[in-house]
DNA sequence: AGTAAAGCAATGTGATCACATTATTCAATT
DNA sequence: AATTGAATAATGTGATCACATTGCTTTACT
């Protein structure tokens, strides 16, 4: 038995059922990836996954082509399809990308926002505060992203959104690795400083509070892990 | 007869026999959005595209769910596919991302370029100076963009290309009706300062090159049009 | 003549099959 | 025991079919 994915690595996911089996299927997948319920390196099998999630093979190509073109998978020379592998050069250039397309995002935000919508980012955030076990990777992700999402979000006219998303999905499979026991409790977002930074109307203090929150949580634990990597 | 994709509207262009038949399709669609032949909102169907390019509908709907995935086809509640339409809005959007985007791609060139690869870059834009005639649209942004790739991909780790394709890809449909006749020869682009930027290594420079390029070249003509087209 | 309903054509989706290519297993040979 | 070879299994790709939904045309009725 190769490292296929197996049933059990499939983070459990509510699905609308009145969407097509391919949406279905693109959106477990993707929300797996996103966890990182997936791992670098894994491949995934049309066939294998049509099983494991009961469906018939084409949805899952679908699926899977979907997530290839946007950067999340890897199609390789063999027409298989993996999760790529991480590097150091990689990573530093989605960090680097990271922070420049959201901090690019968020300025953009300043013209459109108002007081209410910064009083619902506000709860929001601090909703997710109580809620999140802190040595919980998946809920620590998924409401990090929804709070960068929804903050980008309030421009409404959207042509970012989804490279933002590509990026996290290609950060995805790697942040459980770069998230050791160790690290999480030193885990702080730099949401309350991006609230004040709205309020403020100010560019600088946000994109500040962004850069902040993007190094402190995956960038510089997923740096540093990957030089021990390298030296041991 | 709907506004369908006929024959003729779909660009030839050399195509390799040894891949896929959806790579194929892909690669086909691709430069007929790019060069701005498919029309902003018109419709694709699986069957017409199967017939028109003589394959069957399975590779077609990859090449379909592909591009629609990078944001270069719309996928409508219909579940139809079409052509994305512009508007001032998104347009405004689309340049400022390829600016942001470009602008970092470049500036993060500089510590891998070497003189040879200066050398190489302007020969090429040499020869596509001798080669294009200025009013023909495909040509001009075939090498326009040419040059911009091969510019970008000087730094080997590539993460950031992809994003910047989908953006070339959501502009290339609305660029046929940007540059008009009359507009044409006012055409002057920017890669000459680019070359003299890097060079001297000027980060500044380049990037001053690049803005300048994105916005003489489709940035100033395509607001115009849309303007134009809001008020009369 | 205008409108609504019925009939027909076109389309997207999902499933299944055939085929060529690739990967793996297992046995034979050195 | 290691390696090469054949045989077997697994996989991606493309084609075809059935079905439900959508879009359009034609017919019937007021």
């Amino acid at each position: 038995m190769s490292a296929l994915l197996n049933e059990f690595s499939l983070p459990t996911f509510a699905l609308d059922e009145s969407l097509t089996t391919q949406e279905q299927t693109y959106q477990h997948l993707r929300y797996a990836l996103m966890v990182g319920s997936i791992e670098p390196g894994e491949s995934l099998t049309i066939r294998g996954l049509a099983s494991v999630l009961d469906v018939s093979p084409t949805p899952v190509r679908e699926a899977l082509r979907r997530l290839s073109a946007e950067g999340a998978l890897q199609v390789l020379d063999n027409r298989r399809v993996v999760c790529p592998k991480m590097n150091l050069n990689r990573f530093d250039e989605l960090i680097k990308l990271r922070i420049v397309m959201e901090c690019h995002a968020a300025e953009s935000v300043l013209p459109y926002v108002n007081e209410v919508q910064i009083d619902e980012l506000e709860r929001l955030d601090n909703q997710m505060d109580m809620k999140i076990s802190k040595n919980d990777h998946e809920s620590i992700v998924v409401h990090n992203l929804k709070f960068h999402s929804m903050l980008y979000k309030l421009n409404p006219n959207q042509v970012v959104m989804p490279m933002i998303e590509s990026i996290w999905l290609q950060l995805g499979p790697y942040s459980r690795a770069a998230s050791s026991e160790l690290d999480k409790h030193y885990l702080v977002d730099h949401h309350k400083g991006a609230i004040e930074a709205l309020r403020k109307r100010s560019a600088s203090d946000l994109k500040k509070a962004i850069e902040a929150d993007v190094m402190d949580g995956l960038g510089n634990m997923g740096r540093k892990k990957l030089l021990e990597n390298i030296e041991g």
